[in-house]
DNA sequence: CAAACTATCATTAGAAG
DNA sequence: ACTTCTAATGATAGTTT
């Protein structure tokens, strides 16, 4: 996660995984320490690794094998039903990234669109190589509601004039009355 | 981790703290997948909350059960030895971040230091006043190990220097030899 | 090989809707 | 309460010592 983005899948230079195994175990250790502490929640890590013999714990053993003892003793049927697993875990990222993915895609046409639009208004020659790649109804559709955008501005500075004249005329009585009343 | 630093105690406020525990139970699960992927180790994590009725795991339940069927089966005293325990991990966090204090506090003592000398070359004036707070011994053993710096960037740069002498030497020969022979 | 560094990516605290 | 956003902290890949 540094100095380049890492390919999720096994490492396969022995030194490397060891290397991004330890740091990352450490890391994991601190995490959980530190959801323990902010949340004063009950948790255990147990990690198993082909460079250790023995595996690696968090917090100690006896409370690890509290927390263990703790599952094992719930009903099979309970544990399978309400519990984030790895299937439904990967089925949440999925989907959350190919919305990104969407988004970013709709971001792109628009901002194509107004690249487009701003050649042709700043060059006053209309860029059909470039507008034949999109669907007219899209640029249509992006106009109207740059348009709707405008007008509801209009509308809103229609109204503070307004509002503005009306203290105005009011200010205007007041110093009136004020004359008079010398 | 963000917009502000955290302090690392229980966090009183109710809803603050369930915010927490769903944003890092996410991260943690995340970072424990990342670590199975890339080094291809065994691992699992159980997280009890007040929040939810059952525990959240992760990888799956089943696979859950094995990794602690495996952690269940080894004898007490493997346990207690060569383990990453809550302990030993908060020591080590402990002397590291005492490191790094001391650390900090020798380069501020340094940068202290140096601003006094400055300020009393450029003023031409004695700070005796901000002099006074330090150790003078401190202050004789930096201008000696600045001196230090200066007489080896010195010896470097004549060892370059004799070196570009030798190769222009050599060039200059090289060329006369050429208008002998011609 | 392990520890330290550091530029860069990832996570998340708090704000806004 | 739940999302989404984003500034700022935190983790770490690659490099250096």
């Amino acid at each position: 996660m540094a100095r380049k983005k890492v390919r999720m899948s096994y490492i396969t230079n022995n030194s490397a995984r060891k290397t991004t195994f330890k740091k990352r175990k450490k890391g994991m250790m601190k995490k959980l320490s530190e959801l323990s502490t902010l949340c004063g929640v009950d948790a255990c890590v147990v990690i198993y690794s082909p460079f250790d013999s023995q595996p690696e714990v968090w917090p100690s053993p006896s409370r690890v094998k509290n927390v263990l003892e703790k599952f094992k003793n719930m009903p099979m049927i309970e544990k399978s039903q309400k519990m984030l697993n790895q299937e439904s875990f990967l089925r949440g990222m999925i989907s959350k990234t190919n919305e990104q993915l969407k988004k970013v895609r709709k971001q792109n046409h628009e901002k194509e669109l107004r690249h487009t639009m701003f050649q042709s208004l700043t060059t006053g020659i209309p860029q059909f190589q470039n507008l034949n790649l999109m669907d007219m109804g899209d640029l249509e559709q992006l106009i109207n509601q740059k348009l709707d955008e405008i007008n509801s501005i209009i509308e809103n500075l229609s109204e503070e004039v307004i509002e503005n004249e009306t203290k105005m005329s009011k200010l205007n009585n007041n110093a009136c009355e004020g004359i008079h009343g010398m």
